[in-house]
DNA sequence: TATGAATGAGCCTTCATTCAT
DNA sequence: GATGAATGAAGGCTCATTCAT
């Protein structure tokens, strides 16, 4: 994590290295992700955090030079998170591995859960825009070439747009995890990854 | 929903009955709704909105008790724009109905523009939230019964899942009109719609 | 007044055209005048001011963008009352002129009373300080000339150092005013006025 | 003076006895000394001295009880520098006598570098004010009686106000090193003397 | 009704000072 | 003694909301 820590954040207040300052500085992490999360960012401050952290107001200072700093610190180490692996059509079972990914990118989401706090600060933030952006062109760029492999290996629709179909894709898997939260229900992430093997393969290779 | 709509709104100010009344009253809406999507919500004061509209600070708060109630009254009448029509399955070319539907859709939706503006209420306004649900219930319970006649008819697929269906095609066709902002390129409605046929029907029926 | 408003000061929160607002303004100018001169700038809150004169903390940022401004505006006024008098060498008594003066000039210093408040800022504001350096360069060459006059019509010692002599008599001046304050006693303005002129003309001229 | 130094100064942290010590505070005061001068008394926090003094901040308090006290410990090492040493008049040359007096006050006022500190302070340090107050009043008592011993062997004007005079070379000499900083050109200091020495002798003792 | 000045709570941030290690 | 993290009071400023005109 060190050599990434300038990502996206500088290194600002001091690396700390005191592990005192080590579990203060998540406590605030993990106070600010929490009320980030509860209440929104913008109706968060920072001396809610440090107090939820049970800290002075100024040692929120210390270790974060904003309560944005603080959010991309936050980001920084789960950006990944977003990623979702890179589906593998060459597998026996398409559906069945579809489906597992699905349920574990749809769990890692949400425990992450700053996804709401991303879509508040998208407009405003055009640094984190950008970044948000270029991650979701890896994506988009991985399922591509993905689907490219299946297509020349035969597997595929004949007239697949890869283009379209990798952003249904892109755009199923990203809002799958939504759908338990909206509406109370769970996903049936089987069905699901059925439909996205349907959106890829023709029924006669589906059999397969 | 109409009958709700007063829940959310308030029934404050009362509607005013003079012209002048209400040609203030909309221009401060408009106003709102410029700025609210340029700025955003929180960066957008009560200031602007009445400086953009061309009327004192004072005035806002005869027509509205606060930011929030203008921004409900926008959502009000413009609502039924988060609706999409009901995809049709029984017309002799469903792709090009769905495709026109979702262009039709998208521009409506970025003429309407809030839809950012919305993500950065919800985590703090869970009236908002619920509101918005219901509209998706709705969208949802639509498309799903609409799947369903088409699977008594026999055309869908025999297996297919109309809960996961229908929500793929809500997700799909509810981010459509994202996409041409995100990557700058435009979306191939006529291929996404080809896509959402594909989760429908058995190639068999498409050519039908 | 209205003309030079913007000298120093720039234009910011509107110039307040109600009589109203005017004498609010006036109002806060003279608070800070008052506790900038009691308790020095930087002890002095925006929040003082405001309180000093009977207003809400916000209300000072209506008149003024900040501390420094409204001292600017204070200064925009008053800073010619820092320029003395040209003193007039062809006159019948000069030291009963220059005596008179150095009086009317140390009054109006008094009055004034901010001296020491500039003092305090010049070292962290160098725009004030070139504004004051500006303003002892314009006494300064006043002096100068004015020597230079009397010189040409030979009534001074035969080697004046204009440069010097100028900058003697400027500075005497400047803190004639502050003998006063310092130790308490009164300044004979006959008796300092006299060692001006000797410093100026050689005995004979003297009683002519 | 001496007596009333710890007045000023307070005898807290105890004068610490221990060469490590020793060493420690006065790179603090250096610091402090550097510091003040650079950024001014109020831009100057008490960490940024124990920093550039290479301790912890905790450190400072240990020497001096706060801020206020570093300065006043800096003031009575040097306050004596602010003296500037009575002019001799019966010297055979004194208007280089008192050039040259000038010139090395001036060297060692600009070398000590504080003067703008004390004005930053005046105000709001009355008992700093007192003591600058008391050094100035006993540089003019000099001045004085050095001005009577001259008048009593008849070398000065007939008519010498003893106050007016010696206060007006007090100002003169106090603001000399000024009028370098001021208008960036050099002070001729023989030339003041000159002006200093007229404002003392008449023209026929000057030539003796 | 319309106006816009006034209000003051509340956020952000700094920094003198303390204190556990 | 030294350290530097922690504290929290206080200042600067904004803005939603009220209210006298």
């Amino acid at each position: 994590m060190t050599e990434r820590e300038d990502l996206l954040v500088g290194n600002f207040p001091i690396v700390p290295k005191q592990k005192r300052a080590q579990q203060k500085r998540n406590a605030l992490l993990e106070s600010g992700r929490i009320l980030f999360i509860d209440k929104g960012y913008e109706q968060t401050t920072a001396k809610d955090i440090a107090a939820h952290a049970g800290v002075a107001t100024g040692t929120f200072y210390r270790y974060f030079s904003d309560k944005r700093q603080l959010l991309m610190s936050l980001l920084e180490d789960k950006i990944e998170e977003f990623f979702p692996p890179e589906p593998s059509w060459s597998t026996p079972d398409p559906v069945s591995f579809i489906a597992k990914m699905l349920e574990d990118h749809g769990k890692r989401l949400n425990k992450f859960g700053l996804h709401r706090v991303l879509q508040e600060l998208l407009p405003k933030d055009p640094e984190l825009a950008e970044a948000i952006s270029e991650a979701r062109r890896k994506i988009h760029s991985r399922i591509y070439s993905g689907l490219k492999q299946a297509f020349e290996k035969g597997w595929t629709w004949k007239d697949l747009d890869f283009d379209t179909v990798s952003w249904s894709i892109m755009t199923l898997v990203e809002n799958a995890h939504e759908k338990e939260v909206q509406d109370g229900g769970h996903v049936d992430y089987y069905q699901l990854a059925k439909v996205i093997c349907r959106m890829v393969f023709p029924p006669e290779v589906h059999k397969e």
